[in-house]
DNA sequence: TGCAACTACCTAAAGGCTTTAGGCAAACCT
DNA sequence: AGGTTTGCCTAAAGCCTTTAGGTAGTTGCA
C-alpha cells in the first residue's frame, strides 16, 4: 500500500484540472480516483460525495477568479477597470473552462454567503463607483454587468459565435465600450 | 402487456415535462420510464440513448420558445418588440425552467444549424432592423442581447439575485430600457 | 375472417458511478 | 518500541445506461 497522500485541498486542485480536460459536468469522484491510481472507496474519506467534490471545485474556482479579478482591476478606474474585469472573465472562462463552469455551480445559501462570491459582487461595486450612479441604479447596473459577462463568455464558450465571420474579440470590445457608454449616460450629474 | 403507446414525440414532451418538474440535468432514461409505467428498455426502441432523449427535449424546447417569440414580436417594432421579446424569454424560464435549460444544450454544429435557434437569431436581427444599425454593430448588438437576456435569466434562475432587496423586475426593466437606448445611441444616422 | 408480418414492450445481463461498512497496514507520537 | 491514528483497501448494494434477444398485441392483406 503506497499512500499518495490525499487531502480535501489536493483533490480539489485536481478536480479543477480534470474539470478543465473533460468538462465539469464529467468530473466523477471515480474518474478523481482513477487519475490518482487509488481505489473510489479512498476519495470518500476526504470529500464527503460526489456533490462535495463539486461544491469544493466551484468555491476553488470562484476563489481563484476573484483573485485575478482584483489584481487586474488594481489601480485602475472608470472604463479601463470595466474593461480590465470583463477582459478577466472571459479569459479565464477561455483558459479554464471547466474551472469557469464550476464557478456557476448553484451553491445553496449560506455556501455562496461564505464563499468568493461576494468579493466578485463588491468589486462589481467598486467598479461601478467610477460611474456615480445612485441607488437603486447601482444594484441593476450590478446585475446588467454580471449578466453581459456571464452570458456572453456562457455563449461563446458553447460555440455559439462560431457560425458568423466576425471576430469575438472585437463584438466582446464593442459590447464592453457599449457598456462604459451606457453606465455614463446614466450618471447622477 | 398493456401498450402504453410510446412514440419519440410523446417521449419528448413528456421529458419536457419531466425537466421542468425535477430539473434538466435530472432528466435520465429510466425517470422517463418510470413515468410511462414502463422497462427502461422499452425507451430505446423510440430514442437512440440518453444523449437523443436530451437533444430532442432541448430542439423542442427552442421551437416553443421561438414560437412564442414570434408571437410576442408580431406587430410590433423598436422598443416595444425589445421589450416583447426580452419577456418572452425571462418568462418562459420562469414557467419553465428545466425547458429553458434544455434549450441551452449544446448542440453540435449540424443539429443546431437544423434547429429553431436560427429563428431565434433571425427574430433578434428583425428586431434590430428597427435601430437601423450598419455592419458589422448588428452582429455585435444579436450578441449583446442574446448575453443579456440568457444570462440574466440564467443568473435570476440560479437565485443570483434574491440576497438585495432590489426587486429583480426593476433590474430587468431598468436593463432592457438602458439596452433600447443604448441602441438607438449607435444607430446610423 | 384468419394468418403472417410487424412492432411494442418485456426479461436478462453487463458495465459504470455512488456510497457505506468494515479491515489492514503505514505513519506518527511518546 | 508500542499504541493510536488514519490512509487506503476489499466487499457489497443500489441506481443508471445500453444491448441482445424473446413474446405477445396489432395491423394488413388475402
Amino acid at each position: 500500500m503506497v499512500r499518495v497522500g490525499l487531502t480535501p485541498d489536493r483533490l480539489t486542485r485536481a478536480g479543477a484540472e480534470l474539470a478543465d480536460e473533460v468538462g465539469f459536468d464529467h468530473v466523477t469522484v471515480s474518474a478523481l480516483a482513477r487519475r490518482f491510481g487509488v481505489k473510489v472507496a479512498s476519495l470518500y474519506s476526504h470529500v464527503k460525495n460526489s456533490q462535495d467534490l463539486k461544491t469544493r471545485i466551484a468555491l476553488f474556482a470562484l476563489e481563484e477568479l476573484a483573485d485575478r479579478a482584483a489584481d487586474a482591476v488594481a489601480g485602475r478606474a472608470g472604463r479601463d477597470a470595466l474593461i480590465a474585469f470583463a477582459d478577466t472573465y472571459r479569459d479565464y472562462a477561455r483558459e479554464h473552462p471547466g474551472r469557469y463552469d464550476a464557478a456557476r455551480l448553484r451553491l445553496d445559501p449560506e455556501t455562496a454567503a461564505a464563499s468568493a462570491g461576494v468579493r466578485h459582487a463588491q468589486m462589481t461595486r467598486a467598479i461601478l463607483r467610477g460611474y456615480d450612479l445612485t441607488e437603486p441604479d447601482q444594484t441593476h447596473a450590478v446585475r446588467m454587468l454580471g449578466s453581459v459577462f456571464h452570458g456572453y463568455v456562457s455563449l461563446e464558450m458553447a460555440g455559439g459565435f462560431s457560425h458568423t465571420a466576425v471576430d469575438p474579440q472585437e463584438s466582446w470590445s464593442w459590447i464592453v465600450d457599449s457598456l462604459d457608454a451606457l453606465l455614463r449616460a446614466r450618471a447622477a450629474h
